[in-house]
DNA sequence: CCGATCTCTAAGCATATGCTTAGCACGTTG
DNA sequence: CAACGTGCTAAGCATATGCTTAGAGATCGG
């Protein structure tokens, strides 16, 4: 049985899971199939033929639905940095209070690195070699995720609720140890997704409450 | 001015000193180079003919000191991985009680990871391009790493100097925030590595230490 | 049933890539 | 001074790479 036919490990099935809620047929078929050689082979690493026959096609198919592999990386790092942006902010809007916000929003995010790995992964190591006028969409995510928790902690220090002498620091250390989960993380551990998220919640209030 | 001859920035002139103390001669201008190329552009983006115009030198030149592109890449994740180690494990030698050695390991590891972001981001996040026989001892020292933090951390909770339910996922957590640090400093950053260094083993202290 | 369209493949083009070969300059040694 | 070894370069070889072209098969409206 050739590589790309061989049965889709748990990992791997959350990207095709990714894909099929966000492109239809042959285009599914490839945005996965890339982000699975991304991540595996690295950007210059993962040839257009590697691709397409991880699509189960051939490489000229790719060009009918994307115009240059760069193309394509664009995509997936637009779709992930969308995902996982929303998997910070969107959570937190459920509650009013800096505590609950933070709690909801780090649960939300450090669970989402865990369960997509593989393309919080791909995005953060691949996207250092591509800048540019083209990528400046995802460069706003990144930007508009820092500063939401900035200004998170920022509102829980004036309403009392928060002890952070150096937000910036704090930003930086908990976005950090977030990120960082998708480096290590992988679906045979034998915490899931979900149960880190929480333990991370709770290490991320434990440093920014007042005791 | 071409590229492989503007003035270094800092965070590459470490790179530089890290291989003089290491290699003379060619074979550290082509360690540096290979490097400093590696990180900019991931492991299949650095061509020989670019890793030997930032030598210096022709890409034949580079063919007489290191075998294959592969083998320039071994010898760089080797050294770069033992000095990491050492980093860890050495300073941690000048203490008898695990939080005075935990803060002696974490102080050096995290500066190390600070001052050294370029050859250890380039390390992290190449390396999984590279299993097999040939990087047994990469993998060897990485294991050795985690496996002196659970025994740190097993022995604090043995003398009754650490409170640590989960010495796995507390091993896991404080490696992960260390390792994370190469991934987001550089050398403009408004604090030191040292500053980093003992920041992160404050932190470290306040989640094993019983209160 | 015919033509149009949409999706795909086989083959190919130009260039980039890892590595090799042949030979040159230069310092050292007999 | 000649013979040699060392460290380098210019040029080249075989293959891999990103992408294009020409055309095949399937589907659908008229």
């Amino acid at each position: 049985m050739p590589e790309h036919e061989r049965p889709r490990l748990a990992s791997e099935r959350r990207v095709e899971d990714f894909w099929s809620d966000r492109a239809h047929g042959a285009a599914g078929r490839i945005l996965t199939g890339a982000t699975l050689a991304f991540a595996d082979l690295g950007y210059h690493g993962a040839s257009t033929r590697e691709i397409a026959a991880r699509s189960g096609m051939s490489p000229a198919a790719v060009y009918i639905h994307f115009e240059s592999k760069e193309d394509l990386f664009l995509r997936i790092a637009t779709e992930g940095h969308r995902a996982s942006t929303a998997a910070f902010i969107d959570p937190a809007g459920l509650a009013t209070d800096p505590s609950t916000k933070l709690r909801l929003a780090i649960t939300s995010f450090a669970a989402w690195n865990a369960d997509m790995h593989i393309l919080s992964r791909m995005i953060e190591y691949e996207m250092r070699l591509h800048g540019g006028e083209r990528f400046s969409d995802v460069a706003r995510l990144r930007r508009g995720v820092e500063q939401f928790l900035r200004s998170l902690l920022e509102e829980g220090v004036s309403t009392g609720a928060f002890d952070v002498p150096d937000p910036e620091g704090m930003k930086i250390l908990i976005l950090s140890f977030c990120i960082d989960v998708a480096r290590w993380y992988h679906h045979d551990f034998r915490r899931s997704p979900t149960a880190i998220g929480v333990q991370y919640a709770d290490l991320a209030l434990s440093l920014v409450l007042k005791h």
